[in-house]
Order: structure tokens, then C-alpha cells, then sequence
RNA sequence: GGAGGGGUGUCGGAGUGGCUACGAGCCCGGCUGCAGACCGGGUACACGUGGGUUCGAAUCCCACCCCCUCCUCCA
């Protein structure tokens, strides 16, 4: 049985350095999810790719993972937008958490096991608000509750920020009732949009608490792995260990993992810029394995910038790694012996993934053992080969998360299938042919091995 | 202005002192009635710029240039 090995390591962004984990043992990994007002798009779509292949690997590497991932279903921008639809904030929120895992499900991203909502979390909120104002670490004033960066003297220490350089480019007005302009809002005291009870004042909370709430209530005093965008790294996590460790007195996390901003025309993809691809679309126009591909197709921590040249790069890698999957769904192998190759490309796929999830290595990897597979099998000896070929190909295909369509095509297709066959064994090749080209824009392709044709569901993307 | 991360062949991307990773692409040929996958050959023998250290640097040192992100909600 291949598998791979129970050791890998990440960058931290806190250390610089690399954290190593080492199985078997439990894995706690929360990210940051998403803020459910609109549609996602593309580049949450990167970032959660991301954390679903460390998922996926750690599982594999015999980790016991428990990854939570939160919906932020309370903040300005749902309140404005549902504001401006007329409906309710939560009703807003709750229609964009439906459209969200639908995408995520096209996306085949893993379910992590809780997907948390911050409005489930004001309890436990509050209690860590009351805390931190006990231990000084907070102030009540009219306008709500903030936490004070003067008490927390690590403060800066993920971002890199001190203190003193912060003021300098706070570009924010500031509430009067803020001690130090520095710092932030635990508790708002207001009066639109969902609001709950509080000792403080009837509002609702601040941005960062609500990560802090879930991580604690779900997974403890210090987890893991935190991850998210790059663009979290400042004010965002920052002021999570800030909330977090003065309220625990522990490290929030034993590895925080953030991923670059995918670009477009030079500029981040954000809602913001109206530069944006939804996922729905995306995998609409290009496929999931594809799209996939391609968001992966650059190390997590560099900028990946938008092309349609590398999407359809992504593509080729894709077709060749399909094939390959049909190939063995096909003509499983079934021979006892060893394969060098098998074992020599799961040991450099391994090794690629164990080292800071290095995933366009691995990626490659499956590629050449998908062009051994070929090899294989246009010489007609798959079946013959050896088991492990097999086991090391779906091993690698199901780290990364990739997938094939389920279930016979339908009978409209079967029957153009067949009644090409019939064109074909007549010698009509012109008519055959056309019918083949038919079913290739229906997302079929025929594949013609000896007396033998294959039917296979294909991505079939539109680069125009 | 401050902080962080980068600049490697057409693209993506390894590589932290010497042995041209790797993958895709592109061209020609083979296999195929034609295709897909597969196979053979070819193309690119690159390292932001200028100095320095060294027998030897993409890898170390110095200076400079450029790009991206963050410093405001943001995956």
C-alpha cells in the first residue's frame, strides 16, 4: 500500500521560518473564510484551493485533521447591501453561504468539518470581551468597547508594524473616545443592522473577534495552522493574536500560512476594484479541473497574475492528467510486481507537497506518471502493469483534489456514439466525423483503441 | 514614506558555491482512416543592473533599478 509520509513542513509567517508537523497526531487548521455579501470569485477561490490540498495532504499523511473554515455573515457591506435589496442582513447572508458552497462544491473542495458563522458566536464573544476588559486589556467607552494595543506590547509582531509607525499612517478618522489611535473595535454600540444585547450597549461586534470566538470554541487555545489571504496579515490576524493571546496567554497558532493575492491586469481581484471573475463563471467557462489547475499552478505564497495563456497552459497539464484517469478507469492494472516509476514520482510528489506545499512540483510529478500511464496504455499493456501504478496515480489525483464526472453518459449520446461506430465501420469517415465533433461540443470525447471506443465526459474550456 | 515578498529561458517553477530540476509550449516526424493520449527528434543551454569575494556564483557581499501585496473593507 503507497502512501505518503507522515512529515511535512510550512513557512510561517510569523517566524519566517518553517514549522514542522509530524503524525500521527490531531491537526487543527482554521481559515479565513469568507464575508458572504456578494458572489465569490476566483481569488477566494485560490486561497481556498490552497488550504483544501493541505487538507487533503495531511489527511493522506495520516494526520487526524480538523479544519475549520468561518462565513463572516455580519459586517458593513451586508448591511448596506441588504439595505439597499431591501431584505434582511442575515436573509442576505443566508442566500450568499447557499451560493458559496455550491461553488465550493463545483470547486470539489473538501468540507471542512465546521463552517462556523459569526453571528452563532456572540456568547462566546462576549465572555472574551468581558475578560479582556477584566484584565484591563479592554475599555468600555460610549461607542462601544476597544481593545487596548498599549497592553499587548507584541503587538506588530506578525505584520512587522511597530506601534509608533502605525500612527503615523492611520488614515481613518478616529472615534474621540479611541485612547490610542491604534486601537480597535471589540464592541460596536449601534443602531442598524442586527443588533444583540450586551453589558456595553445593544450593537453587535467588532471585525477580528469573531475569529478569535470560533477558534477557541472549536478548536482551542492554539491551533496548528491559521491561514488565509495575504491581505489578512495586517490589521486582521494581527489583531486576532492580539484579542486571542491576551485572553489565553498562549500562542494563537503554531503556523500561520498566507496566500498570495491572485492579480488581474496588475491590480488585486477585489470586489472593491470591480475587477472580479466569479467562481460560478469561471468554472463554467474553463471547468473545475482546469480552473484547478491552474489557480494552483504557482507556488500559495507568490502573486499569481490573471492569463488566459496560463489557464490554457493549465489546460494541456489537465488533458494529459484526464487521459491518464481514463486510462486506468478503463484497464485498471492489476500485475504484483513493484514500479520504480510509480514509486520514484509518489516520493517526488511527496517530498513537493511536504515542503511548504509545494504544489506546481507536484503537479508536474502527476503529470509525468500520467505520461507513463499513456505510455502504458497505448502499448497495450496497463492491464498487465503493475497495481501500484494505479494506486500511486489515484493517490496523487485525489491529493489534489481533482475529479472525474460520475455515471454513464446519457442515451442521446450513446446513441450518436453508436451510430457513429456504424458510419465508421462503413467507411463514412466524413459523417462519422462530424458526429465525433458533434459530442466533443456536448463535453464528449471518443477515443479509438484497436476495435474498442471509449467514451469520456471531458472539460472542454473556452479560451476566447 | 514604512513593512513584507519577488525579479531564472515563450510561460509556470525548482535550485542557496561547482554537476544545464521539472512541467507546459512551439517546430518536425512516428502511431492513428482522422483525432486524443502516447513515442522519437528539434527549439530554449536562462538567471534584473553594476561592482566585489572566489580557482569557480543564479546561489555569498555591496549598491542600484523594477514588480506585487499590505499600511483602509478585502481570500
Amino acid at each position: 500500500m503507497l502512501r505518503l509520509s507522515p512529515r511535512f513542513s510550512v513557512s510561517d509567517t510569523l517566524s519566517g521560518g518553517r514549522v514542522e508537523f509530524v503524525a500521527p497526531r490531531e491537526l487543527t487548521m482554521y481559515v479565513c473564510g469568507l464575508t458572504v455579501y456578494d458572489f465569490a470569485h476566483i481569488g477566494h477561490a485560490r486561497t481556498l484551493l490552497t488550504f483544501d490540498v493541505l487538507y487533503r495532504s495531511a489527511d493522506a499523511r495520516g494526520f487526524a485533521v480538523k479544519y475549520v473554515q468561518n462565513f463572516t455573515d455580519v459586517d458593513d457591506k451586508i448591511i448596506d447591501r441588504a439595505a439597499r435589496e431591501g431584505i434582511e442582513p442575515l436573509e442576505l447572508a443566508e442566500r450568499f453561504i447557499a451560493e458559496a458552497l455550491r461553488d465550493f462544491d463545483a470547486l470539489n473542495l473538501r468540507r471542512p468539518a465546521v463552517m462556523p458563522r459569526a453571528t452563532q458566536h456572540v456568547g462566546a464573544m462576549q465572555r472574551i470581551i468581558s475578560r479582556l476588559i477584566e484584565s484591563g486589556h479592554a475599555y468600555v467607552v460610549p461607542s462601544g468597547v476597544y481593545f487596548s494595543v498599549s497592553t499587548f506590547p507584541e503587538y506588530g509582531k506578525l505584520s512587522k508594524r511597530r506601534v509608533d509607525q502605525l500612527l503615523a499612517g492611520a488614515r481613518v478618522e478616529p472615534d474621540p473616545h479611541k485612547r490610542d489611535p491604534a486601537d480597535f473595535a471589540l464592541w460596536k454600540v449601534q443602531g442598524s443592522g442586527p443588533l444583540w444585547d450586551s453589558p456595553w450597549g445593544r450593537g453587535r461586534p467588532g471585525w477580528h473577534i469573531e475569529c478569535s470566538a470560533m477558534i477557541n470554541e472549536h478548536l482551542g487555545d492554539t491551533i496548528d495552522i491559521h491561514g488565509g489571504g495575504a491581505d489578512l496579515i495586517f490589521p486582521h490576524h494581527e489583531n486576532e493574536i492580539a484579542q486571542s493571546e491576551s485572553y489565553t496567554g498562549k500562542p494563537l497558532a503554531r503556523a500561520w500560512m498566507h496566500v498570495g493575492m491572485l492579480n488581474i491586469g496588475s491590480e488585486k481581484m477585489a470586489k472593491s476594484l470591480g475587477n472580479i471573475i466569479r467562481i460560478r463563471d469561471a468554472v463554467e467557462r474553463w471547468g473545475p479541473n482546469t480552473l484547478r489547475t491552474y489557480l494552483l499552478s504557482a507556488h500559495y505564497r507568490s502573486p499569481l497574475e490573471f492569463s488566459i495563456e496560463g489557464l490554457r497552459k493549465a489546460y494541456e497539464n489537465w488533458r494529459i492528467i484526464e487521459s491518464a484517469a481514463y486510462d486506468l478507469r478503463e484497464s485498471p492494472p492489476s500485475g504484483d510486481s513493484e514500479s520504480p516509476e510509480a514509486r520514484a514520482l509518489l516520493r517526488e510528489f511527496d517530498d513537493s507537497l511536504a515542503s511548504d506545499l509545494d504544489v506546481p512540483s507536484a503537479i508536474s510529478a502527476l503529470v509525468r506518471l500520467s505520461r507513463h500511464v499513456g505510455r502504458l496504455a497505448s502499448e497495450r499493456r496497463l492491464e498487465g502493469a503493475s497495481r501500484e501504478v494505479a494506486e500511486a496515480f489515484w493517490l496523487m489525483f485525489g491529493v489534489l483534489g481533482y475529479r472525474l464526472p460520475e455515471g454513464p453518459p446519457p442515451d442521446d449520446v450513446l446513441r450518436l456514439v453508436s451510430e457513429r461506430a456504424r458510419l465508421r465501420s462503413e467507411g463514412r469517415f466524413g459523417e462519422a466525423d462530424a458526429l465525433r465533433a458533434r459530442l466533443r461540443s456536448m463535453g464528449y470525447e471518443l477515443v479509438d483503441v484497436g476495435d474498442r471506443t471509449y467514451v469520456r465526459a471531458v472539460e472542454r474550456p473556452r479560451f476566447d
